[in-house]
DNA sequence: GTCTATAATTTGATAGAC
DNA sequence: GTCTATCAAATTATAGAC
């Protein structure tokens, strides 16, 4: 197989996986190199090896979700009415609450911003911006919004959304984000 | 003075501000009681004197977040309106961006409640509730909703004002606070 | 109430053998 | 790639003097 890969591909994305995990459970600073390393099955040693620094994991996790979320989100423009694109929107934050059973990557991520080192809170920036853009464009082009108004609808959403799955979690169920998932976002259409 | 308190009541205040500061901006895992010392003015040693543990600290944070939060919104059942209810509960989160420039505290705890000393995420989740609470006899009286779509909408709020917050502080400024609550936050109304 | 001193553990990270 | 061994620093917390 042509190679451009440094390290073994598998143990590097195991090392993500746990780090993803988590963050996503109790944050970036409630975890150490060691815990990755338990989760994974080496040594610390050896996630220094593929990933010579913490933050150097945190920015990978972050990168790698983005993709990941705006790879599932696909084309903003694709979508027959802005019901639809909303509900493919709400869609994506449901399946990583019911999938992972945890909170978006980023949420927790932007909770504890200033505590993070400059990379990670970067990258925290940059998946908030291309999640609004993508939002805005798919209000815009299938809604008939203003870009004014789509970029305040699409805050309003990403917004209710972020927070529905930190309350979900705080709360320890799920019909939380249901409650706002069901209906009353639908009034964000107007 | 006729005294209960064990205490000096003002640097212990002190030690609270801090730590409220601190979690505020960068969660409870991203400082140290080295750190609280040192805004205060005093040694880590002297912190432990006035709170054994640094979990104690935490949850005498929220404690006295909540009971302030609380108090500044008063009684549910006082406005002409669901409007007036709203735009005043609004307001109350506004002024915690406005006056302290950060985050709900507990936004931030939710976030990484899994990484928490279990008093402290058990104190956050009574914040929830207590707003939920709150919320839905608002909106229940003010607005003559039934109780399940009054929950519904409070929930709906709740989450949208936590996310508006973190959102706001991950993306540098406050006009995403204002978008959503310019306007938007109005059609959960009806 | 605050200090110095210190204990016990954890943390992020490196050196060098295999 | 993974290990053992180790480091320097940081962390929570305690003991005991002032």
């Amino acid at each position: 197989m042509p190679k451009s890969e440094v390290s073994s591909p598998s143990k590097r994305d195991e090392i993500l996986d746990a780090a993803e995990r988590m963050i996503r459970m109790g944050g970036y600073n409630g975890f150490s190199t060691r815990d990755i390393a338990a989760a994974v099955g080496i040594k610390a040693a050896s996630v220094h090896y593929h990933f010579p620094t913490k933050a150097g994991i945190g920015a990978a996790v972050i990168e790698r979700y983005t993709q990941r979320f705006l790879e599932e989100l696909g084309d903003p423009t694709n979508f027959k009415g802005a019901k639809k694109a909303i509900a493919h929107y709400v869609g994506a934050f449901r399946r990583a609450l019911a999938r992972d059973g945890k909170v978006c990557l980023c949420g927790v991520l932007g909770a504890e911003i200033g505590g993070l080192p400059a990379d990670v809170g970067a990258g925290t920036q940059i998946f908030f911006e291309k999640n609004l853009e993508w939002l805005k464009n798919a209000l815009a082009a299938s809604g008939g919004l203003s870009e004014a108004k789509a970029l305040s609808r699409a805050t309003l959403m990403l917004a209710a959304l972020e927070g529905a799955l930190i309350l979900s979690k705080s709360l320890g169920n799920d019909v939380v984000f249901e409650r706002i998932s069901e209906g009353p976002l639908k009034m964000v259409l107007d």
